[in-house]
DNA sequence: CAGTGGTCTAGACCACTGC
DNA sequence: CAGTGGTCTAGACCACTGC
């Protein structure tokens, strides 16, 4: 009943041996040679099968639960999910989000500063003393219609900031190419109703629903290195996660 | 410079090694034994401080990076985050957040049905032939303010489900006593604004801002066995996270 | 170059499940 | 009871970082 796997793994890749076995699954799963709740053979045999040692298969097989494409049980075995599942939610900016799904992002700089911070922004950012901010406000549009409405902070010992780098790129792919690491963010997702501001530059009617995501994200050596208010069209934009049980 | 860790094991606990390691540095980063920003030994050091194996030292630390805890980078060390990290956001129902928050949450069940499922409904469970639902709505308060409007089906072939019990228990909780383990969840965040009906019961002003939630949870066997719509008054309630890179 | 985390192996023993 | 995933060990070799 259960499905043999049918991955190549090249050995003399660069790609880890467990990654290269994520892939290969994820690529059963969405060609449809994994069909939805069916049962892989046990980890044992899958790892004989690749000619991979059992820890190598189970840390594939972890990817693969943790991502929510499988779900295993002690004592009876490995299914495929049987649900559709969609991307885990993941540290990404709008930009990226936006330029992967083929769409034109562009942004519009509406306010652009470099100084000290505000105590309440540098006690978020937890700034050392002597380092400053840049502070600033960008509306993204897709195709023409207003999208989001962006406040951020980033500190200035990342990165030289400008305002038509900001136009012209998404601000995570300036700070990454600068050499930021980014590792983590804590954001929190909410609703407001716009106001008038914020309705005329969104082009919606005041008191529309928007939807409102703050963050701020740390890179790979725990600084936070960037704080920000964001205000969504809620007609528009939406968070879409899968959940996955620890 | 690295702060040794001073971590009890019990190797006749059913808890596991790295498990008791994982909650040992969450309690010293709780407690401020372990700082923010401070860095901590190498792994085959803290291995043998531990007497624990280093792929079970391993296993604990890539928890607490994925958990958002530790930051970790190749050639260089392993660091604690040095900004304050909100609980991840786990697959976890209202109920059970608002009873840990030391709430105590109060449920009006306003509708319940039980019988065929509608298409849509059958199609995103999908269920199969003969399968039915419960079908209700039910007005979640916290110290006599209402604070969320949720409407639910759940498939009937696990659990049998009560007006009576849905008033005095969490439906997560309910589910879980039958015997459902859920495994992960699809769920999509979103914004509106209040219409008349969900104003008076949530008792806000028309058009006032709501938070909106779909979600599809998955059980161990990889069935769909919930899907809900919840609208929580957005001046009381928004979803916390913390992002891991991948 | 020394120090660090990342990957991989070949085992062992155990806990849980369903018959 | 047989079959499954869960935990754990003691190594090995490698890639990357910063000096």
């Amino acid at each position: 009943m259960a499905t043999a796997l049918n991955i190549p793994i090249d050995r003399s890749s660069p790609v880890p041996l467990y990654h290269q076995v994520v892939q290969g699954i994820e690529g059963m799963i969405r060609s449809g040679a994994l069909e939805p709740g069916s049962k892989l053979e046990n980890e044992i045999e899958l790892a004989a099968q690749l000619n991979l040692s059992r820890p190598t298969m189970r840390k594939a097989m972890d990817e693969l639960v943790r991502a929510g494409l499988l779900v295993r049980k002690r004592g009876v075995g490995t299914q495929v999910v049987a649900s559709q599942v969609r991307r885990h939610l993941e540290l990404s900016s709008l930009f990226d989000d936006l330029a992967r799904g083929g769409k034109a992002p562009a942004t519009r700089v509406l306010s652009f500063r470099h100084g000290p911070a505000e105590p309440e922004i540098a006690e978020t950012l937890q700034l050392p003393p002597g380092v400053g901010v840049y502070h600033f406000t960008r509306l993204r549009s897709v195709d023409e219609k207003p999208l989001a409405l962006m406040e951020n902070w980033v500190r200035d010992d990342v990165a030289e900031l400008t305002e038509v780098g900001l136009r012209d790129h998404g601000m995570y792919q300036i700070l990454r190419d600068a050499g930021v690491n980014f590792r983590l963010a804590n954001q929190r997702i909410g609703a407001a109703v716009a106001d008038a501001h914020q309705a005329e530059l969104l082009e919606v009617a005041a008191g529309s629903a928007l939807v409102t995501m703050e963050r701020t994200a740390v890179d790979d050596t725990g600084r936070s290195v960037e704080t920000g208010r964001h205000a969504y069209r809620a007609d528009s934009y939406s968070f879409e996660m899968t959940l996955v049980q620890r």
